[in-house]
RNA sequence: CGGGGUGUGGCGCAGCCUGGUAGCGCGCCUGCUUUGGGAGCAGGAUGUCGGGAGUUCAAAUCUCUCCACCCCGACCA
């Protein structure tokens, strides 16, 4: 490609509403253009990227069996209703009717679709396993849709949906995928750490999400060096402390805490570690009020607790009071009548410290037994740094990823609810078990860039670049040396299988390599009349300190060495 | 959906408080010079000041209203 004759739509400024630092790039690079809230264009640079991306994806789906189809983005409203999700699915949905006022979806994923297909097509266990997979756009109606493509609400995802006759044989096939999204990953050159997840909203079983590691990503995950554990935070588990209970050695005083509404305040006030505090976090469930005591160092984990406790909301201030008699800051088990849970690590604590529901009074040196009654115990709190591993095998660090991909066992949620069911071997009626799999092929775009960017712009892996290689003639336009060996060897680069971009563009040199770098370019090569004279071409990796000279006549077989490396 | 904020040329912004005939930087166009790190000089084009209504002799500026977008909180690829 000549750049002179391609779509390069570089910016000196990011836009002012850009947060993240793959927003800002994809935007000054050129990649994509914003249309509206969450719904970019995805200019010719940008979509050079996806299509890549896409490629290797397929390119693994197909080698791991899966077969690709392409089902409809608009989809009728019948099949999301039999399958439940048209009530369940909420506001992210999109629906609209057609002029014959039914009702409509676009799709955020096609399970109602591929199980209409299954038990129509799949009636035989003679034609199981099948594992049928499409790379589409999806649209959901995010309530906040924000840093760029990252959190889009129309977006590019590979699904794939796998049928079987047997749960042994969906377990397989999670293994294979588990595999394949590995590989993937590992072919688009990022950094990422295969996670257990909570199967959310989707439902199922065993499910794990491929992260990609990077700093500004929205989920945490917490993962143990000496093993192989690794889980989303919102999974992962935290054990009691081991040893047990210390014995109460202080009377239960009430100490006045004016002012000090948080743990870390009355902490600092009593001159006590944060680790001796309590907070309790007032809750509904259903019409019920509840206490939950978290270490006054944690935090609470929303997902762990709604397995625990069942579906809750936070209490307002005036269900508080109503409960307790005293404004949220001050609040306590001790001689509440309501339910109380503690976290485990909580349940160990002694001589703790916590709320006196009194207002401007705090209770120190309480006790479980002694003071309150023992309360119900659960795990209901994120895992921190230095915890130790659930399979205990050291301890946890955590780390920032942004989730772009996910597999589930689906098991029979869609087969049940949509009847699609099949032969078995002696002629009996079976569910068949499903599984489903997703990558985000438009959010990895952003990721790879979260984790590949430096002060003057992209540093994509070269597997998704835009273009492998450039080549930067200088004085194109003054010497006809360099325009004649330019040519040569642009012709040269091409007849080797390179992907390679040829600076054609008139500008001063200073334009053509700061928008190289911007756009992400991995490997330059630059020709100049001095370097013509001497017989040689320069070589610079994106990320090397310093460019380095080759001999011109061996430039194709250097660049496609350094490809390699 | 709740809370906060912004809307002025393609992009980034000033002007608004204290109404008075719309400005800066980048980009864009033309010419000359320049050509190994986002050039210089000269000339030029581009605005229903988000939309509507109102107050006023006069509205980017004040009032009301609608819209769009962004940021902070309950979920997903």
């Amino acid at each position: 490609m000549r750049s002179s004759r391609y779509f390069i739509a570089t910016l000196k400024e990011a836009p002012a509403d850009a947060e993240l630092v793959s927003h800002k790039l994809m935007i000054r690079a050129g990649m994509i253009r914003r249309l509206a809230a969450g719904i970019y264009t995805w200019m010719p640079l940008g979509l050079r990227v996806v299509r890549k991306i896409e490629a290797i994806v397929r390119e693994e789906m197909n080698r791991a069996g899966a077969l690709e189809v392409s089902m409809p983005v608009v989809q009728p409203a019948e099949l999301w209703r039999e399958s439940g999700r048209w009530e369940a699915y909420g506001p992210e949905l999109l629906r609209f009717k057609d002029r014959h006022e039914r009702d409509f979806v676009i799709q955020p994923t096609s399970e109602e679709v591929i199980t209409d297909i299954a038990r129509a097509e799949l009636r035989s266990y003679r034609k199981l396993p099948v594992h049928f997979y499409q790379i589409q756009n999806k649209f959901r109606d995010e309530r906040r849709p924000r840093f760029g493509v990252m959190r889009g609400r129309e977006f590019v995802m590979k699904d794939g949906y796998s049928f079987h006759a047997s749960y042994e044989d969906l377990e397989r096939e999670y293994r294979n995928m588990y595999d394949t999204y590995s590989r993937i990953f590992t072919r688009l050159g990022l950094s990422f750490r295969a996670v257990a997840a909570d199967t959310g909203a989707i439902g199922g079983t065993g499910s794990h999400e491929f992260q990609v590691l990077a700093d500004s990503g929205e989920d945490a995950i917490a993962w143990c060096p000496g093993s192989d554990y690794a889980a989303n935070l919102e999974l992962a588990e935290a054990m009691a402390p081991s040893g047990s209970r210390g014995k109460p050695s202080r009377e239960m005083t009430k100490v006045p805490t004016p002012g000090k509404t948080t743990c870390e305040d009355v902490a600092a006030l009593l001159k006590l570690p944060l680790q001796q505090t309590v907070k309790a976090v007032a809750v509904m469930h259903g019409k019920e009020f509840f206490l939950l005591l978290i270490r006054g160092d944690h935090t609470l984990n929303e997902v762990k607790t709604q397995k625990a406790v069942g579906a809750f909301r936070f209490a307002t201030e005036k269900e508080v009071e109503e409960a307790l008699h005293c404004k949220p800051g001050y609040i306590g088990p001790v001689g509440a009548k309501v339910k109380v849970f503690a976290d485990r690590t909580v349940a160990q604590m002694s001589d703790f410290v916590c709320g006196a529901n009194e207002e401007g009074f705090h209770l120190t040196g309480v006790n479980f037994a002694r003071d309150l009654p023992e309360p119900r115990v659960a795990d209901l709190r994120n895992v921190v740094e230095g915890d130790s591993s659930p399979d205990g095998k050291g301890s946890l660090r955590i780390q920032r990823g942004i989730e772009v991909g996910h597999i589930f066992q689906l098991r029979t949620k869609y087969s049940e609810a949509m009847k699609a069911m099949f032969l078995d071997e002696k002629g009996q009626t079976r569910q068949m078990e499903m599984g489903c799999y997703g990558i985000g092929i438009t959010r990895i775009a952003a990721a790879a860039i979260e984790q590949g960017h430096d002060e003057r712009g992209i540093v994509f892996p070269r597997p998704i670049a835009p273009f492998e290689a450039c080549l930067v003639p200088i004085g194109l336009r003054k010497s006809e040396a360099v325009r004649a060996a330019a040519e040569k060897l642009y012709g040269e680069l091409l007849a080797a299988g390179l992907d390679v971009l040829l600076e054609d563009r008139d500008e001063r040199p200073g334009v053509l390599f700061a928008d190289m770098e911007l756009i992400g370019i991995p490997h330059r090569l630059v020709l100049s009349e001095k370097g013509l004279a001497a017989g040689t071409v320069e070589y610079k990796a994106r990320q090397a300190a310093a460019p380095e000279n080759f001999p011109l006549d061996a430039a194709v077989e250097t660049l496609k060495k350094k490809l390699q490396g």
